[in-house]
DNA sequence: GTTATTTGTTGTGTATACAATAACTTTGCT
DNA sequence: AGCAAAGTTATTGTATACACAACAAATAAC
């Protein structure tokens, strides 16, 4: 593996977990000696990180994590409902019924996963990754995967917002078994809907958690 | 202007134009030397341009310009039509009427654009790219944007196949007249379709022009 | 004559050194 | 005491050098 991708991929896990936190500056003698790489293959890295929109030029500063707010949340979504709609549209015209079958047997579990605890969780999230690529797998489309990819990554920054919260997970995975169905069943209208319909939820719940987030820690 | 940014509009502008044909292979110490530019800011150019998907590794052979085929122009519209409609569909929520009203008074104007040879085509096609500003500029969603900046960059690639045809340059105009007039009429789902319309349209033409020059190449 | 091994060349990946720029601090003047 | 200007320091941007890997070609051996 390239230093610069072991740079770039230890950047983005810190990034997105939230062990670089918004608002903080990376410096690169600093970063570079952080992670064992030379100057060089870190720059890389970081104009990588740029072009995904995580990190940004402040101003004097240099290069800091990009800030998440209220707004970024209604603007990612203005993205990922047409995005996810789209995809959800393609799967149910192509994507093999038996793939798709197999996840909703599994969604159909999902109360299970998410009572069980942090390892439960995670597997449940294990679980969306897979119907994530399934997805993509199903929809054969290089450009809106690679839409996806990069919506899907900021996504994963405020996903850490809602996690716990297993009333709207259970909610969720409900939402998310009727599209599949939807694809299993091919029709690509349905599938449309159901997803219109988990954004909007999906949406809404992290507005709220964020908001309340948000006041917590001013009290805090 | 960093060396390294000059060199990515460089070659950026190469490839979209054409002068840097697909599959062309780019090998660091060639092009730092015709840009004028040493291999590290060419390597942070280069990078960039990977990300945009406009070259890709090539087992062996280094960095080469992707091709595009008939099924790259379907996959691209693919990722389109979601992303148009969308910002059709904000403009028309947030946009200002005035500056909307503007372009369309300009687009009643196009016929005599398109008729008027090159420098006139050219004028049409900026005048469709301060269209593109405006929806840009009024939808203010970061996330959006950064993903119809990405799809423009690969339309400009296969815009070249549609120039020239005057007939179809006019029909569009008409098309797009309809989706701004429908954002100055603040009817974000008159705009959706329209924009629907537009995509349909262009897809297929797209797609007749380039099957066409497909066969005259295969003769030629 | 064919195949395998070795050597040479080309090109990428990484490191380091140097240059330029921007920010902060200190000093001097008003 | 406050503001401005200049110098110093830190950090980024660029260049170059070196190392390693891959591919090709040539020679030698079977």
């Amino acid at each position: 593996m390239r230093a610069s991708d072991k740079a770039y991929q230890a950047l983005l896990d810190d990034i997105v977990n939230g062990a670089l936190a918004p608002g903080v500056a990376l410096a690169e003698v600093e970063q570079s000696a952080r992670l064992g790489v030379s100057r060089t293959p870190l720059r890389e890295a970081l104009s990588q990180l740029r072009k995904d929109g995580l990190i940004e030029q402040q101003r004097g500063r240099g290069l800091t994590v990009t800030q998440i707010s209220l707004d970024d949340i209604v603007e990612l979504y203005e993205l990922r409902q047409p995005l996810e709609q789209q995809a959800a549209k393609l799967a149910a015209q192509r994507g093999s019924s038996q793939i798709f079958a197999q996840l909703a047997a599994e969604f159909r579990n999902a109360d299970r996963l998410i009572e069980g605890g942090d390892s439960g969780i995670r597997a449940y999230y294990a679980l969306n990754e897979r119907l994530d690529r399934a997805i993509e797998d199903a929809i054969e489309s290089p450009y809106l995967v690679a839409a996806l990819k990069s919506l899907h990554l900021h996504l994963a920054r405020i996903r850490r917002l809602s996690r716990r919260d297993t009333a709207r997970l259970k909610a969720a995975a409900i939402e998310t078994l009727v599209i599949i169905e939807a694809i299993v069943d091919r029709n690509p209208e349905l599938a449309a809907s159901a997803t219109q319909v988990h954004m909007q939820q999906s949406l809404r719940n992290s507005l709220e958690t964020a908001r309340s987030l948000q006041v917590t820690e001013r009290v805090a």
